[in-house]
DNA sequence: TGTACATCAGTGAACGCGCGTTCACTGATGTAC
DNA sequence: TGTACATCAGTGAACGCGCGTTCACTGATGTAC
């Protein structure tokens, strides 16, 4: 990818911009750390001399705030498009989906939520991907399997899957059990943690009662319909 | 700060290790970010040359891993130290201590737990303080609270308190509601979805009979016991 | 008690590196006449 | 149809900075005789 580019027609200088975000995207991918997106490689990796980066980023830092912020659309899409008739199950899995995507970008996942917010205030790509969590959350409420405002348990509900996603990108050497079940284990424990805990809000019984209550709720429910998916 | 220092005495060379550890320690306080950890910064705040620093660390990085690795220290005692007669509450004082440190010292935990783990494994101090969890977990497990491995529960509670701390941390230009209140829904939801998760484990109801059972639950606990502390 | 010396804590100056960024420039290409 | 020219995409070379690190050194101090 060293090759050096042919440069682009009179109208199309705009080109160079896209194929510099694309390279930079390279270069995290295949690095695993955005140490190694410094202006000169990117340039290199595209094909073109330092100086040109400057033609379309006013400095490094907006060039890295660009490579990052893509990835909220495609995580915004991802979340939006969960869909199952049980607003509960649909709930779990948009979980699912922002944890394996965090995963799957980890070094954009982590510049862009585990740094000090580089850009100020939060981007709109972000709202809207937060807006659609809501949404999840709000029907959740309004079937009456949890209580609250929507967007509290939404904030709640994402720092849980934030953690999971944040702790396995950033700590690998951890003795993690297997990860598809660690996954599982925390979207399941958030769900029935924000279908359960609000109730709880005023008192708090001792532990040999809530045990008791417990036991006696899983006998009344525990043998029952389908399979999780 | 920046007053030279009086050299120690024959036998007293360690001492300035200590100084520097403490300067270091008090720029990331200050400044909010490793980056103004410098090896020249550091020992101008010593008060010493920059060389003196390779005295006592091997390089830059040695020096900034023992700096974040003594707040381990300070993180096991203080969850070790959280006492209630009830399991379940002293589980969330648990949470609610780690995460009130981490915010206490939001550059070390960032360090520490945020960016690809420097030192390979995970210290010791970092074990004792998870052991520490994994007790208070247990402890539930065996009061009939919890269900299941205490450690894989511990896992996961500690994700959520991670990601409550991590966000709180790197997001602070998201609207969030009070702070305090939201690390209380974080803490409840973990802790109450750890209790009630795991028992549902093979089937799920529809939201519908799910919000029903719920409701008996609340009815049956609601009104009951002392105020949370 | 005096003195030579080994040892120890700490220093001044410099090296070299990679980085972000700038500036004057080049050469191709579409366009006006 | 030919040609001068403005415009545009992109470049080569260099600047300056701050950094981590090294090296030969200094001067105080405890100790052996």
């Amino acid at each position: 990818m060293t090759e050096k580019r042919v440069r682009a027609r009179r109208g199309d200088g705009a080109l160079l911009r896209e194929e510099l975000l694309r390279a930079a995207e390279e270069l995290l991918d295949e690095t695993g750390t955005e140490e190694a997106l410094t202006v000169r490689a990117v340039a290199t990796r595209a094909g073109v001399s330092t100086p040109s980066v400057y033609l379309h980023f006013a400095d490094k830092e907006e060039l890295l705030e660009a490579v990052c912020l893509r990835v909220w659309d495609e995580l915004g899409r991802l979340v939006a498009e969960c869909r199952d008739p049980d607003p509960f199950l649909r709930l779990g899995r948009c979980g699912r989906a922002y944890i394996r995507f965090a995963l799957d970008h980890p070094v954009q996942y982590r510049v862009l939520m585990m740094t000090p917010s580089a850009g100020e205030g939060v981007p709109p790509a972000a709202q809207a991907c937060f807006g659609y969590m809501v949404d999840a959350v709000r029907a959740c409420v309004e079937a009456g399997v949890m209580r609250g405002e929507p967007e509290r348990l939404a904030l709640a509900l994402w720092s849980a899957a934030h953690g999971c996603a944040a702790l396995l990108i950033a700590q690998p050497s951890f003795p993690w059990p297997d990860r598809d079940a660690m996954i599982d284990l925390i979207v399941r424990i958030s769900g029935f943690g924000a279908a359960l805990g609000p109730r709880m809000a005023g008192a708090l019984p001792p532990s040999r009662e809530l045990a008791a209550a417990l036991d006696a709720f899983e006998a009344r429910l525990g043998d029952q319909l389908p399979e999780r998916p």
